[in-house]
DNA sequence: AAAATTACGTCAATGATGTTGACATATTTC
DNA sequence: GAAATATGTCAACATCATTGACGTAATTTT
């Protein structure tokens, strides 16, 4: 074989150049690709797991959701996860037929179907959370407690402000 | 209409219940769900602007570890996505073909196909880079410069240790 | 009470991204 | 010359998303 130095390329943290701190007009190289690969790591480890039951990413943030905020109706969750309601039936097809997730009508509002894990589906949910707790609480651990409010900020930080706070904005479903 | 009360289910930041500081036991959800958000927005931008050439995240990802790694191979590429080479000929295709990566044969091995960006994936790829960019200085701004080192670190910790393989970190104790 | 709106479900078609498996071609190494 | 390697390609399929259209039940408005 040849000299082949396949490169520093195949280890994500170690990039070479990426240690650079951010230079003068350029991007922040280093963040965009650890925000990536710790990403891609976080969501990967849950895949294992529900791939076990026939599921996937979208079945996870549905029962994570639920599991946040039982008897959540189905138009506040597609509000949260902002995909349609044809995207969310099918998931939540699997999820009710397999006994994870069931449906109640709302007492106030009869239309409304409120959501709840079955203790199969908060068993899977529980199992799932613990998985990224752990991967978390590691990483908290590691920077020092003390940091993580600021992990949180940084966090929520990223996130598109002008998204929730009002109604004002319309919801995209038709 | 009734007194809908939409509730802040649908603020990500500001979930109900979601500032409790890991309790004992109990999952971190507060940094699960900014993980979750904060990804989400931190890819949604680009996406709208890779929309206006037909393009994807797939193809994000692509010209962005090129621009990172000019004369990349196919196979380096295909180790850090950690996708098939049938997932990034489709890609690759669409971008070669839209004149955003060339490919050279390699000097030493003629087997191999250089990747690299030309002047118009250059312009895609940077434009793309300062959003992302943009986005992660605001939120290093708001918690403060000094402590950038330690979101690269809690980030770091997120990602899985035994792929690499790579001599790059320390060996992993014989 | 009739009409309009809302909440939810469903059928159908399509697109983007990933997978497995098999096979071809050029090049390098043994 | 044979074997291994780097890359490309065809074909079938799975997941998760989309748009568009339509239906049904329940609530609100008029």
């Amino acid at each position: 074989m040849k000299s082949t130095v396949i490169s520093a390329a195949a280890v994500p943290p170690a990039l070479p150049g990426a240690a650079r701190p951010a230079g003068p007009g350029l991007p922040d190289f280093e963040l965009i690709e650890l925000l990536f690969f710790a990403y891609r790591d976080f969501v990967g480890e849950p895949d294992r797991l529900l791939a076990k039951h026939g599921f996937g990413r979208a079945h996870h943030r549905v029962i994570h959701f639920i599991n946040r905020h039982p008897g959540l109706t189905v138009a506040e969750l597609l509000d949260i996860l902002e995909i349609t309601k044809q995207s969310l039936a099918r998931v939540l097809k699997d999820l009710i037929q397999g006994d994870f997730v069931e449906q109640k009508a709302g007492a106030e509002d009869r239309r409304q179907r409120l959501l709840f894990l079955t203790d199969k589906g908060r068993a899977l949910a529980d199992g799932l959370a613990a998985m990224q707790h752990q991967r978390i609480a590691r990483a908290v651990m590691a920077i020092g407690p003390e940091h993580r409010p600021m992990i949180a900020r940084f966090l929520a930080e990223l996130i598109d402000k002008e998204r929730g706070a009002a109604p004002a904005t319309a919801s995209p479903v038709p």
